[in-house]
DNA sequence: CCTACTTATGGCACAGTCTGACATAAGTCG
DNA sequence: CGACTTATGTCAGACTGTGCCATAAGTAGG
């Protein structure tokens, strides 16, 4: 069996009672100790599960993970780079539930904090593209193309998403980082 | 004349002090407090002057902006937009000093923190390139295309520069920039 | 049951960033 | 000299984040 004292809750739970407060209370207007108080454990256990209270926000990101590099892994090898990652990511957000993610997302957009990210869960994902664009492109992942080219799409869906959410744009998530990043191919061609 | 007490130090210098402190020491090494004791006055006033110590390394930044707003300007209407805007932050990096840029580079590149920024000085360079994007592809710049290509290409152009300043790439940084750039459109077309 | 071990949690002190309120210094203008 | 204006300094405080150590709550084995 596994050894040692079992957790109060979940590192799940623990994310959704968090962003629950943080959404009702306002990212900026609720501090740390705030949320601690309102699940019921100290801020140095909150600590433990979220180094960075951005953390709490992005870290629902992590899910989708696993999901994003299958569907690299499977994407059509006759579809265009800018393509095959936006069908990847339509999908990964075609099953998710739009309405908790927009109000998510709009939290994120209207928060410069959690705009400029450094948290563990965005750089993993910025790695899974730039490797995907690097196979592509057929140079090393540390090549200046591959990073320069990987960050920018990155960039380009995270802002995608976030105008989605300020805007309230009708559509699904997918739909609006598809024509961001199809933006992008025309303004190269442009 | 002007009024009131002048200031100890124009804006320009203490920048100059500072940036040269954090040099020496490192960026995550040195405090506020060492650095205003390095210059000589009060952090209180340090922080009047960088209301964030990431503004401290960013703001320097702020001197190119009228240069590149003029370049845009400028800019060859028959030239493609990335062309456009990699010509204008060639030339205005071809005229800076290399070696002191990639010193100030080389820590943004290698200091998550100074790398995810909220400063007013990055704001402002990419409303700059959003703007352009927006006239080329005759949109407003708060629609979904001119902010996520504007975003993408700025992060682009950053990330260039921070891979030239960490590889040592014995080019020009308006070089590297160039072929991150033209990366972008590989990409978008293949 | 009792002991050893393992893991989660809590409490505490602390460094560091950043802000607000207020006093003080150093100029100009009349 | 006195009124005004601007820059600076001092102080207290909130907040994030980390290290250290004690404690709680389980399991495994005698």
């Amino acid at each position: 069996m596994r050894r040692g004292r079992p957790p109060l809750l979940g590192r799940q739970d623990l994310r959704a009672q968090a962003i629950r407060i943080v959404l009702s209370r306002g990212y900026e207007n609720v501090t740390m100790g705030q949320i601690a108080d309102g699940i019921g454990i100290s801020v140095r256990t909150l600590h433990r599960y979220f180094p960075a209270k951005a953390d709490i926000v992005w870290d629902e990101v992590d899910d989708s993970f696993d999901a994003l590099g299958d569907r690299f892994a499977q994407a059509d090898p006759g579809m265009a780079t800018i393509e095959a990652i936006s069908a990847a990511v339509v999908e990964v957000f075609s099953g998710a539930d739009n309405d908790a993610n927009r109000e998510r997302l709009r939290l994120i957009a209207m928060t410069p904090e959690l705009q400029s990210v450094q948290t563990s869960a965005f750089l993993r994902w910025r790695q899974e593209i730039i490797h995907f664009v690097a196979r592509r492109l057929g140079e090393p992942p540390d090549g200046l193309r591959p990073i320069a080219a990987g960050t920018a799409i990155q960039a380009a869906i995270v802002e995608s998403l976030g105008w989605w959410a300020r805007e309230g744009d009708p559509g699904s998530p997918g739909e609006a980082v598809a024509w961001g990043l199809r933006g992008l191919t025309v303004v190269g061609g442009v």
